[in-house]
DNA sequence: TACTGTACCGGAGGGTCCCTCCGTTTCGTC
DNA sequence: GACGAAACGGAGGGACCCTCCGGTACAGTA
């Protein structure tokens, strides 16, 4: 998890024990909250469910964008070794058709917090600072290519559409009435428009 | 534009003169802000700048959402022409195409605006009680039959997900860097996806 | 035109949230 | 134990949401 520095991982000098621990306690409690209530959750909430001052809050997550990629990393870092993993597959298509969904099923979890943060990653620049993010990109564009070679996957196609667009599905049919059909009928759309 | 009733299009009586022009002022400075700000711009805002007391505002519009769908049904009037005019096409898959992908252009407008609206109405049981969104959907699943009967377009879609998946679409590309270039490509991967 | 009932107006007010600032507390080190 | 620095936490100003109700002005009637 690293709550050694709060927002990033850069040079990192120590942090005391009290603050590493308070850390811990507001990445938790902002788990929990916005799982309820999704990535607009109150942050103030967050803070009382940590058992921590507001100030602290802030200090170790200086805004809400900050906050919920922390809390999003474990998520990206599981999709990475999940990947990783689908690479040995000796089916490439289906490897890469299975990450996807995947990471279609997630992103509609957490009320959509997942697809939020994940869209917002991809808007800035290269998935911004994040070395996670980075990370599952690379896993993503391997699984691609891998599929691209075996001549199933269309080759003009990258992996930043189709994050994008899986995790577009996974919003977009957060509240759906029948949101696992309806989903499920989207991607299987894509993938078809996919093929070769 | 109708603003005789407010909210929805009931039995309808008949306004007084103040509470007409008030509603449609409101609107006006909706449109205006929703346009700068996205669909949680501060309804405040909109009543100062539609030169009305806040109070008036929530007579006329009880709720953020009835505000947006109010604002929302003259493009979904516009897209509903559009699409009985495209209905007289000879080349209804490129018919269905051309209303989809104006739908998507739309539907990033307004800064996700019209694509939250859309994704909410298509959340409530089949359009809710708008008659604005219903028509707009039975142009869509003519469009869409017309292009399935010609043969060109899977017989397995339905209108309501091309809908959702095309306003994801316009959603997810919002901020992105190359944003139209980005969504013309998610667009032809699903139209492809859609080709039977 | 003056009158009157009432539909409508508008903003004060209580609650929540955001974020900053700074006096106080706690940690780590000597 | 003492001390400096790091971290804590909550008060406070500003914004917003939504409701409530005293006041206003419209639309019929005489």
């Amino acid at each position: 998890m690293d709550t050694g520095a709060g927002t990033a991982q850069q040079p990192e000098r120590r942090l005391r024990a009290d603050a590493r621990r308070n850390a811990a306690r507001v990445l938790a409690g902002a788990r929990e909250v916005f799982g309820e209530s999704g990535s607009d959750a109150s942050l103030e909430e967050i803070a009382r469910r940590a058992g921590v001052g507001i100030g602290t809050l802030y200090r170790h997550f200086p805004n809400r964008d900050v906050l919920v990629e922390a809390v999003f990393r474990e998520t990206l870092d599981a999709a990475t070794s999940r990947g990783e993993q689908l690479l040995t597959s000796d089916d490439p298509a289906a490897a890469l058709a299975t990450w996807l969904r995947e990471q279609m099923r997630q992103s509609s979890a957490c009320r959509g917090l997942a697809a939020e943060a994940m869209i917002m990653m991809l808007d800035e620049q290269g998935c911004g600072s994040s070395t996670a993010c980075d990370a599952l990109h690379a896993i993503g564009a391997k699984l691609l290519e891998r599929a691209q070679q075996s001549g199933t996957v269309r080759a003009d196609t990258e992996i930043d559409d189709l994050l994008r667009l899986v995790n577009a599905i996974g919003l977009a049919t957060e509240d759906a009435p029948d949101r696992a059909g309806q989903s499920d009928r989207l991607f299987d759309l894509m993938m078809q428009g996919l093929r070769s």
